[in-house]
DNA sequence: AGCACGCCGACT
DNA sequence: GTCGGCGTGCTC
C-alpha cells in the first residue's frame, strides 16, 4: 500500500493558496470534503495544485487528514472548477473565496447533500403482481392509484397521507420503482412573426458555429427577446441547454412567464440571490445534472454548471449589476464570454445601447454585430426627442414652463406620463453657466470634484487639487456653479402643481419591498397612475405600457462628472428612459431640460444615433488614455481615518512603482464617495494599455499588500477591483 | 474571515 | 479576586 495521499484543498478564507491534507484514499478534484481547520470544521473543496504557486513542500508530520469526502453528489465538474480559477486568477482573489462565492450556500458547509430523486414512483412487475389485502385501505388506495400511472410523491400523499412510508417499503422491497424520465417532448406556445431584420439576425445566430460572440444591437422595442426566444427553441430542440443573464432589475415574473408560455414544459430554473436557498440549490443541482433546459438568473447564475451548454445570452449587457461590487468583483458578462469560449459555443450580446467595451470589441472584429433598427410593433415609430434650453428659463422646483405644460396636456387627455431625474452618477463639478467651461484636472483627463467645506477643488483620479476660483478662468464670469440639483422633492412638488395627477414614485426606497414591483406593474397597468416619477431604475427596460410623454431632468450633472463613464451612462439612461415612450401605435414625446442644448449627447440623442456618439465617446476615451482603450484596476483602501487609508496607499505606490513596467499608477486620491458607514476610502489607480502588462503587476500585489497592511492594524483594509465600472 | 490567546479595566 | 474588552497571530 502507497499510505496517506496528500491533496489540495480550497478553504473559504481570505488566504491566497489551498490547503495540504492527507488522505488514505485518493479524491477526485472537485470533491467537497470536511476538513478541520484551525479549531473548526469546514467544507473544502479538493484542486489540483495551483500551478505556479509551488505548494510549499510541508512537512508531513504537521498535515491533517481530511474528516471525510462529502459524496453524496458527484465531484464538482471540471468547467466550474475551470471558470472558478480563471475568475480567481482574472479578479486577482483568492481561489477557496471564488469557489464558494460561485457555489450557492448549501454547498458552502460542511454537510454531505444528495439531489433529491423526484422521478415519479411506478409499480414494478413484483408489485403490479399482487395487490395488497382489500381491508389494508391505503395500501390498496395507492396500489390502484399507482396502476393508472406514475405519482410523483405529492400525488401519492394525496392518496393517502402515509405513502412516504408505504413507497419507501415498496422500494425496499422491489415492489415499486421510479419511473425513468424523459426529456420532456418539445412544445411551443404561440410566437409573433419576424420582421426581416429579426429573420436576418435568427439566420445569422443559427449558422453560427463555435466560439462566437454576437452583439445584437437593437432599439428599444425592435424585439430582441424575440430572437432570443427563437434561438433558445433552437437549442431546446438540438437537446442543449441555454444560460440567459439578465440584470437583476429585469428579472420580473413577467420576463419568466414568458419564457415559460413559449417554452410549455420546459424545465426553466430561475437563480437570483432573492431565492431561498433550498430552492436555489435544487435550481442549481437540477441544472448541474441536466435536468434544466434554460438557465435564466442574475449575474451569479453564471457560475451554474450547465453540462449541455449550447448557448449564452446576455440581456442588457450593457448593465452595470452585471459588475459584483464587493468581494469577488467579478464581471457576469465578461465571466461568460470566458465560459462561452471553453465551451466553443455562441454567446449573445443583447442590448439598445451597448457598452463601448462591447462596441470596442466590435470594431476589432472580435465580436459581429446584429442590428435591429426598427421597432417591432406593426407602426410603432421611435419617439420625438425634444431639449427643453433651461438657461433663460426659471424653473419651478427644477420644472421649466415646457415640461409643465406637457404634462397637464397628458393628465387631461389621461395619457400616462414618466419623469426621469437623472441623479445617480452625479459628483459636483463646477461649471460655468456662460462658457460651458468644466473644471478639467490639469494632469489627467479627469474633471475636478468641488468640496464645498475645505473651497477646494480636487481630482480623484491623480489627487491634485486646488482652490475653487471666483470665476471662469475662461471667459471671467463669476457665475459659476456646481452642476446638480437636489430633486428628491419633485414627487410632492408634482402633486402639488398638479394635485389631480395621481403621481407615482419608483426608486430604490419604494421598490425595496418583497412585492413592490407587482404592485408597481398592477397600478401602471391597471391605469391608477398619471404621472411615474423615479430615478434611473426607470432607465432598465421594465414594460410600462402605454408612455406617451417622458420627461428627463437634471441630466446634465452626468455630461461633466469625474467619472469619465458618467457620459456613457446618461446617455444610455436617456436612450432607454426615451425608448419608454410612444411604445405602441402613438409615436412618443420626449424632453429634456437641459443647459448644454448643443452639446453632442444630446444633439446625438434627438438623432437617435448611437452609433456616433459611440465613436464620439470612443474617440476620446482614446485620446484619454481611458478605457476600453487601456485596462484599468483600482487599489481601494478604507479605514476610519483618510489619513491612514493614504498613507497606506502611498507605502503601496512606492513598493509598485519598481514593478510596474508598462503600467501608470496614479494617486492616491480620494474616492468618489470618500466617506462610506464611517469610513474614509482613498484609491489607486493602475492602467495600461497592455492587459497583460496590468495583470503581471497585479500577481504580484497580494502577498505585497498584506505585509504592509499588517503595519496598520486591522483599522485598514485594502481591495482590488478590476476593470471598475465606477470610480 | 473566524477563533484563539493574551494582557489591562470595572464588577459579582 | 474574576468577567470581558479587543489587539495580534494563525489556520494544512
Amino acid at each position: 500500500m502507497n499510505g496517506p495521499v496528500r491533496i489540495q484543498v480550497a478553504v473559504d478564507v481570505p488566504l491566497a493558496g489551498t490547503f495540504s491534507y492527507l488522505t488514505e484514499s485518493p479524491v477526485m478534484p472537485g470533491a467537497r470534503v470536511s476538513v478541520s481547520f484551525g479549531n473548526r470544521r469546514v467544507c473544502g473543496v479538493v484542486v489540483t495544485p495551483i500551478p505556479g504557486e509551488g505548494v510549499p513542500e510541508l512537512d508531513a508530520a504537521r498535515l491533517r487528514s481530511i474528516d471525510g469526502v462529502l459524496d453524496g453528489l458527484p465531484p464538482l465538474p471540471e468547467e466550474f472548477l475551470a471558470l472558478a480559477r480563471f475568475a480567481s486568477d482574472y479578479y486577482h482573489h483568492p481561489l477557496g473565496q471564488t469557489l464558494f462565492t460561485a457555489l450557492p450556500t448549501g454547498l458552502r458547509e460542511p454537510r454531505d447533500v444528495t439531489k433529491p430523486d423526484r422521478r415519479p414512483f411506478v409499480l414494478t412487475d413484483a408489485g403490479l403482481g399482487e395487490a395488497p389485502p382489500a381491508r389494508q385501505r391505503a395500501r390498496l388506495a395507492l396500489w390502484q392509484a399507482l396502476q393508472d400511472g406514475p405519482l410523483d410523491l405529492a400525488a401519492a400523499k394525496a392518496v393517502t397521507p402515509q405513502a412516504g412510508k408505504l413507497l419507501a417499503d415498496w422500494v425496499a422491497e422491489g415492489k415499486a420503482g421510479r419511473a425513468t424520465q424523459e426529456p420532456p417532448p418539445l412544445r411551443l406556445g404561440d410566437a409573433p412573426a419576424l420582421n426581416g431584420e429579426q429573420q436576418a439576425a435568427l439566420d445569422a445566430l443559427s449558422a453560427s458555429e463555435g466560439f462566437q460572440p454576437w452583439l445584437l444591437h437593437g432599439v428599444t422595442g425592435s424585439g430582441k427577446t424575440e430572437v432570443y426566444l427563437r434561438l433558445i427553441a433552437e437549442q431546446l430542440a438540438a437537446r442543449r441547454q441555454t444560460l440567459v443573464l439578465v440584470p437583476e432589475i429585469n428579472l420580473t415574473p413577467q420576463l419568466i412567464n414568458r419564457f415559460a408560455d413559449r417554452f410549455p414544459g420546459s424545465r426553466i430554473v430561475v437563480q437570483h440571490s432573492h431565492l431561498a436557498d433550498g430552492e436555489r440549490m435544487h435550481g442549481w443541482l437540477n441544472a448541474w445534472h441536466g435536468d434544466a433546459d434554460v438557465v435564466i438568473g442574475t449575474r451569479l447564475s453564471v457560475f451554474t454548471p450547465l453540462p449541455r451548454l449550447g448557448l449564452i445570452v446576455v440581456d442588457e449587457e450593457h448593465d452595470g449589476s452585471f459588475k459584483q461590487q464587493d468581494g469577488l468583483r467579478y464581471h457576469a458578462r465578461d465571466l461568460a464570454v470566458w465560459r462561452a469560449r471553453r465551451a466553443g459555443i455562441a454567446i449573445l450580446l443583447g442590448s439598445a445601447t451597448p457598452s463601448l467595451e462591447t462596441v470596442a470589441n466590435v470594431e476589432a472584429g472580435r465580436y459581429k454585430k446584429l442590428a435591429l433598427t426598427r421597432r417591432a410593433h406593426g407602426a410603432a415609430r421611435l419617439p420625438d426627442v425634444r431639449l427643453v434650453d433651461t438657461r433663460r428659463k426659471k424653473l419651478v422646483e427644477g420644472l421649466s414652463e415646457a415640461v409643465l405644460d406637457a404634462l397637464k396636456t397628458r393628465l387631461s387627455r389621461k395619457e400616462m406620463s414618466l419623469v426621469f431625474i437623472n441623479r445617480r452618477g452625479f459628483a459636483p463639478v463646477v461649471a460655468c453657466t456662460a462658457c460651458g467651461w468644466t473644471s478639467g484636472c490639469p494632469h489627467c483627463s479627469a474633471k475636478l470634484v468641488v468640496h464645498l467645506m475645505e473651497r477646494k477643488l480636487r481630482c480623484h483620479h491623480c489627487g491634485w487639487e486646488e482652490p475653487v476660483p471666483r470665476a471662469c478662468p475662461d471667459c471671467g464670469d463669476p457665475d459659476i456653479k456646481p452642476l446638480g440639483e437636489g430633486t428628491q422633492r419633485l414627487e410632492s412638488a408634482l402633486q402639488r402643481m398638479l394635485p389631480e395627477a395621481r403621481v407615482l414614485r419608483i426608486d430604490r426606497d419604494t421598490t425595496s419591498r418583497k412585492d413592490a414591483w407587482d404592485e408597481v406593474y398592477r397600478k401602471v397597468h391597471g391605469g391608477e397612475v398619471d404621472i411615474l416619477v423615479g430615478t434611473q431604475m426607470l432607465a432598465k427596460g421594465h414594460d410600462f405600457g402605454t408612455l406617451s410623454l417622458v420627461a428627463a431632468l437634471g441630466a446634465d450633472g452626468g455630461l461633466y462628472s469625474a467619472d469619465f463613464r458618467a457620459s456613457e451612462r446618461l446617455f444610455a439612461q436617456l436612450m432607454q428612459v426615451a425608448g419608454r415612450a410612444g411604445r405602441a401605435d402613438a409615436p412618443g414625446e420626449v424632453l429634456v431640460q437641459t443647459q448644454w442644448p448643443d452639446h453632442p449627447l444630446y444633439q446625438a440623442l434627438v438623432a437617435h444615433d448611437f452609433d456616433g456618439y459611440a465613436a464620439t465617446l470612443l474617440n476620446e476615451r482614446r485620446q484619454a488614455g481611458f478605457p476600453p482603450s487601456t485596462f484599468q484596476a483600482l487599489l481601494r483602501a478604507d479605514s476610519p481615518a483618510l489619513a491612514q487609508a493614504t498613507a497606506f496607499l502611498r507605502q503601496a505606490r512606492e513598493a509598485l512603482e519598481p514593478l510596474a513596467e508598462g503600467v501608470l499608477i496614479s494617486g492616491p486620491a480620494p474616492a468618489l464617495m470618500a466617506r462610506l458607514a464611517q469610513r474614509e476610502r482613498a484609491q489607486l489607480v493602475l492602467e495600461s494599455p497592455q492587459r497583460g502588462a496590468l495583470h503581471r503587476l497585479l500577481h504580484q500585489l497580494p502577498p505585497l499588500l498584506d505585509g504592509l497592511a499588517k503595519a496598520h492594524g486591522r483599522a485598514l483594509r485594502w481591495s482590488l477591483d478590476v476593470d471598475p465600472q465606477e470610480l
